[in-house]
DNA sequence: CCCTAATCGAGACGGTACGTCATGTCTTACA
DNA sequence: TGTAAGACATGACGTACCGTCTCGATTAGGG
């Protein structure tokens, strides 16, 4: 859903008509984020496109609803902080860590958490949306989390990887119970005996 | 947030004028119920009033949203599914039966699964509704659940519930994968472990 | 168009529900007024309802459009401002003074001049409009002129009120010459010959 | 408000870069005004040029809105149209001809008079295009009539007109009754009789 | 025969108003 | 007092059109 930076590529469709403006793309996602994080509740379309100083219909051209301004503005902001494991040091070991390290950029009181609870939310009610967050923010995140299981069979690691999100995720939506390095460990324990049997 | 049957006993707060409608609740709740699960997207407060034949005021004197109305029409059509557990047989294999059998209400085509995940999602919205999301759904098949559970550390038993119904709501929200037996099965031998840990 | 006001009358196709707010009914038609005659320019339809304090809701659910808020804003107010005729004095004289009193009412700088232009040209653009707007207003200023002559058959008399009201519209809508007392009397003298003719 | 053909003579204001399009300038003007007569309501600046197959700004260089366009390609297409009076006959009688047949311009089912009756309404909105819409087609038109006028005074001879036209615009604006034979010979008896009195 | 400059088709841009939708509150008359 | 009906204030939505701007490509004279 969300549209990739207006490098046109190979791909690009025509050459003519004034091109994207970089600036104003920029622009809406910083205050789409901006926004978002002070209050999600009362930003509207309208609020981006004020604050960004730009029209409407230059978000709903690119865009098709603030969630995907949202997401894209995450991902561009973010995407370097997928954490890099640990190649050393046992499975169970090298899996928590990745899993607190996770867990810390959720917690603190300016963290991505609550945006990514409202776009997962969102998610379960726009197909279309749905599709983007899993192929561009979720699916990315499992790849990275398998990449540091070297044993056990492709539905085992898949599974692991299930149990260690899904763990992190139900807390995180639930808020029954603290995202902290216990749970992290616990977790990751599970996970290592998994692929083991 | 649902409020009870309303022979509420004699904590009841009123006892003149004209008596509560149960007729009326009982229509709203199977017509929110009917037209929520058709079409979650166009279910609106109006609707379920029109097809229920009945003032928006009697809905909202009641119940604060249309989602607390799903919630207490899937608690009271639903309430006797929690599964009941067997006791005989290794731990693994009464968790796995255990979440099987919850997987198996959440899959079919006519199922919930649908409405959870939309509940879920709104509990992201509004903390309000999340309380009673949690301590009239979520926390009672936690407990459920960890009834099933006679080892560990109540700590590593906790963990283990997460693990459980955390994989179970990963993929049913993020549908990236099927809630088979065969992930039942990982999933329990994974709580399994943590708990001889 | 214009909506008659809320007396509800034997026609009244029901008796439930919460009746129209004659107030806001009342504040919506003074608000259009007066911004209308500011400037039409920037007056909207949420311009109307910001300074009515109603919803805008409120002013679609009986209006079709602003113009047809300002027409009977200008009936209401205007309703009883349609000039009776004196019946004493010879034919072109009577008439000569009708047209005077009317040019008199369309020529001041605060006059309803500007706003009698704006809904005559809306009228040709919006077919419903129109028919209100000749129902509504000017029907009843040519029946008033047609009381006036005594003289004359049907469709000579149709014409000389065409003449008069015609050669009125065409001096305010291409303003290339001035409504005074001298063009009255020219057209009253006028359609006084055609009547005798 | 329209331009005149691009051979703009000495008064050119520059004599390099690329010349003006006379072809572009014809298909704007051929796709305003099939455009308008078909639809009005959906002609939009950006339908004229699509269907020109000409860039916005190729149009708004040269006019300065819709309205001038069609009022350019009105002015040229029926440049020629109007009526050149008889000069023989009592006077009620040529100016009876006169407006008959202009009359007949407007009445068809295909006429222009919707796209006349628009631009009057234009002109109602817009200053600016109030000034050409008067000196290039009103005005010109009045001229053409007060030639046919021999007799009478300056200023009888202008409310003559004025009654004439006022007549035919307001038939022609509020519908209430056909322009028709009958209706023209009505008027121009009442003219004929103000320039003699 | 290139240089300079205005025009061309295309289409993205900032802006304004529109008319619709859903929410949650209120006011009726009736039971 | 509860109820069905339905009007109310609020506020976001997504669309339409406006008139301006910026592309690269054309197309003229003037040097």
């Amino acid at each position: 859903m969300p549209t990739p930076p207006p490098s046109a590529g190979p791909a690009g469709r025509s050459r003519t008509g004034r091109a994207r403006s970089e600036q104003a793309r920029q622009d809406i996602l910083a205050a789409a984020l901006e926004l978002a994080r002070r209050d999600l509740g009362t930003t509207t379309v309208d609020s981006i496109a004020h604050r960004a100083g730009v029209g409407k219909q230059t978000i709903y051209r690119w865009w098709p609803s603030k969630w995907a301004i949202i997401l894209e503005a995450l991902l561009e902001h973010a995407e370097r902080d997928i954490t890099a494991g640990t190649d050393s040091g046992p499975l169970a070991e090298r899996l928590a860590t990745f899993l607190a390290s996770t867990f810390a950029q959720l917690a603190g009181p300016d963290s991505d958490g609550p945006l990514l609870r409202a776009l997962m939310a969102h998610a379960q009610q726009n197909p279309a949306f749905a599709v983007a967050w899993r192929d561009l923010l979720i699916l990315p995140r499992r790849r990275a989390l398998l990449e540091l299981m070297s044993e056990g069979r492709n539905e085992d690691r898949e599974a692991a990887v299930d149990l260690l999100f899904g763990g992190m995720w139900y807390r995180l939506l639930v808020e029954h119970g603290p995202l902290d390095h216990a749970y992290a460990h616990r977790l990751a324990t599970a996970a290592a005996a998994l692929l083991k049997a």
